[in-house]
DNA sequence: CGAGGGTTTGAAGTGCATCAAATAGTGTGG
DNA sequence: CCACACTATTTGATGCACTTCAAACCCTCG
């Protein structure tokens, strides 16, 4: 690791964590108290999958990509996550090294804190211990659901679903208009397909669904129509319970 | 539901599940006071995707299959679980409906227990909180690691995988036998592939690593070469740390 | 022995990957 | 403001892995 700026800390963005209100009044400022913040430039690694994790981090802006990859280089991407979003706790209760690695994949800044301030805290505050459960099984929801939609869906399904959960749509059936969050290229990893299949899957869905795509930003006339061709390979109805993260 | 035998309660059986033992005393008698115990047959459904979760299960016996399915009938296997395992926990704190459908893969036997009870007693006792939190953290690595494997791995390396995980491999890169402990066509289905696929991608892993297959028991003179065709595309070395359940 | 499910095998089809190359976009220094 | 370099994206051609449909085989169990 190299080059990467401190700066003062923001109390504020700790705040912003849903988790961490769930401690003493307290806890934010001992937090405070042990943080550092990165700057990582684009493609810079900041943890490595199965090192022995000491630190956890909060992103506060940017987007970084955790993934895995064999000796040979290939590698799958296990999520893409923006500010507001922890990784690099999942050692904290089990196996004490990283279940994945983390590069940010544009100019970002994440705030940098010590797992064992974090595991003692959850040790000595149910209430932290029960928000931590309670986030845990909302991720094992969405993992869920992505194990499923890897094997029921296609590619321009699995595309359409991500379209569906960046539109935050309500019930309104009306058309919307989407900006893809980052570069195709990634999108195609974080949905386990090539650029190539990527490209030629959105031009499928494209005259499946009616869809205008524009760079990076697609307009959807009809959410029903995308829906009903999306959602056909999915166990779930729609309006997806549990679509947000 | 129909059709389940009542049988008077194993409170040993409660006490064999590691995450119970966490629990205060008393706990497990008072668990045993609410307990049922069923007997599903083979195809048995015990609980279903998206109903309104009240009850958990504990597997005394069998095997139970769980899995998602769409409208027109296609499932996709969750996992399938024998003695010693939990399900239906999963909407514990989230959701409230479960996460997925289960059904006995054959005649098994398993206790069902209140989850409001699990529930306040979590809240109300932070070691079985860790404890749960333990748990939870455990079986994340094995969904990050599944996902991985259904994007990095070829139909006969998945195999080999499920084969190097039933053979609770030690260091001894000696000669092996082992079991499969169902069906194929549901190690097909629990792997995300049809039976022939299986059937084909099992007689390619005999020619790659000299296995033998003698119906459901396959002798491994090698396990090196199994590990060699198969972990080229993990992201992990073999003996994987977190290789159980 | 016969019925029915599990398993294998064969023949085709499909979807996605791969390799290769053209095109569009973006940011740079002149 | 342009030309260049570099990257992202698209398009084409081809190959491979897995699926699908169909049928044979095998095995167990009543």
């Amino acid at each position: 690791m190299h080059g990467l700026s401190e700066q003062p800390i923001t109390t504020k963005s700790l705040q912003n964590v849903p988790l961490f209100r769930a401690g003493p009044p307290d806890f934010i400022a001992r937090l405070s108290a042990q943080a550092t913040v990165l700057s990582p430039g684009k493609g810079h690694v900041l943890i490595v999958h199965e090192e022995p994790a000491t630190r956890f981090f909060i992103i506060t802006k940017g987007w970084i990509k955790l993934y895995r990859e064999t000796l040979d280089g290939t590698q799958a991407v296990v999520d893409i996550l923006n500010a507001g979003h922890l990784f690099g706790e999942g050692a904290l209760f089990q196996g004490d090294t990283y279940p994945y690695s983390a590069e940010a994949v544009e100019e970002s800044e994440v705030i940098s804190l010590p797992l064992s301030l974090l595991k003692s805290e959850i040790e000595n505050n149910p209430a932290l211990a029960l928000s931590m459960l309670k986030a845990m099984a909302q991720h094992r929801r969405l993992m869920d659901k992505e194990l499923e939609h890897r094997s029921l869906q296609n590619a321009p399904q699995r595309i359409g679903c991500f379209l569906l959960r960046l539109s935050h749509s309500p019930a309104a059936p009306g058309p919307v208009t989407i900006h893809l969050p980052y570069d195709k290229t990634l999108v195609a990893a974080r949905l386990g397909m090539q650029p190539e299949t990527f490209s030629r899957a959105l031009a499928k869905l494209k005259i499946a669904t009616g869809i205008d795509i524009h760079g990076a930003s697609i307009n959807i006339p009809s959410l029903d129509a995308l829906v009903n061709f999306t959602c056909a390979a999915c166990s779930s109805e729609f309006p997806c319970k549990d679509m947000d993260v």
